[in-house]
DNA sequence: ATAAACTTTCAATAATTATTGAAAGTTTAA
DNA sequence: TTAAACTTTCAATAATTATTGAAAGTTTAT
């Protein structure tokens, strides 16, 4: 496979993941685009390569500063600013990790927490179910936020390999 | 706060949750009706208690099953279908985890193999660039991918508390 | 056979989400 | 200052995705 093809299959690829996990295709497609490119990228330069407009360029690029994963250069004697991405991909997984935690699983927790104080009947199947899947899935979430937690602190990755343990 | 609520509130939340995640929110509320219900339920009431239609809850149930998470019943006598959800939060787990592996993972890893056949200068930075980033997500995706074999042969779980076990 | 009970389909429609592009805003150099 | 270079905003529009509802299909009992 040729190298353009190649590029262009990869971004592809990347933005149908992205949509399928909830992330928008485009900032997707913009973030491999930026993965694959060993320069920094300039808005006009990612426009052009993606065929989309200015205004979802910016808006697509602050999204993706928001979530950490690209950042802002600037280049001596340029006006322009210039896009790059961290290429670490264990860096990735746990700024990934981080924001879902802090935008998704954290509300989340707060509601089951809510959730348990419920007050009701300990004879109906109603009010009993109820507690055990919400009691349930709030151990679940604990566990999962706990262990990003611990992902998030490890400074380098035991990541490589080493996540096989797990289920021994 | 009383049971009435609280079911609601829940059913939110596990919508909005679904949404988040590339899950369709109408099935994410079915799936969270099922859960705290301690019986099955037909058809007619899923409609009567999410406000949906007739078509929306036939499709929508019939991808629950295809996910693995619901079941049909049928109870002596009656010729109405009565939908139950299991409710082990570790056989949800699991079964989510099977699906999307199968339908995400797997295409995924299909086009990181093509795409580490591609061809080009090795003294060419895009070339290099790329090589390394799709390399790198590879190996990620090999990990993951090892990672839920794992999982899903489990027959029980150690799940509870053993995870946060990896990153020691 | 037929009709009632029930389920499925799918074209039309609604709701949501993403994108455009031009105007407004900002920064810098002269 | 001012004007060119560049960035940001956001109302309008397009694209995508979800939902409806009525007709068609199926099954069962008689």
């Amino acid at each position: 496979m040729e190298l353009a093809a190649a590029k262009l299959k990869f971004i592809e690829a990347w933005g149908k993941l992205g949509s399928e996990w909830g992330i928008n295709r485009t900032m997707a497609q913009v973030h491999a685009l930026l993965l694959i490119s060993p320069e920094a990228l300039t808005t006009e330069e990612i426009m052009e390569a993606l065929s989309i407009s200015r205004g979802n360029a910016n808006m697509t690029l602050r999204d993706l500063i928001g979530w950490g994963l690209i950042e802002k250069q600037h280049k001596a004697g340029e006006r322009k600013e210039y896009f790059f991405a961290d290429k670490d991909v264990w860096n990735i997984s746990r700024q990934v990790a981080k924001e879902r935690k802090k935008r998704e699983l954290e509300p989340v927790l707060k509601v089951l927490n809510e959730l348990s104080t419920v007050v009701g009947d300990e004879k109906d199947p109603e009010f009993k179910t109820f507690k055990k899947s919400v009691s349930d899935i709030n151990k679940l979430a604990l566990n999962v936020d706990k262990t990003l937690e611990t992902m998030l602190k490890a400074e380098e990755s035991w990541f490589w390999g080493s996540v096989l343990k797990v289920f021994k």
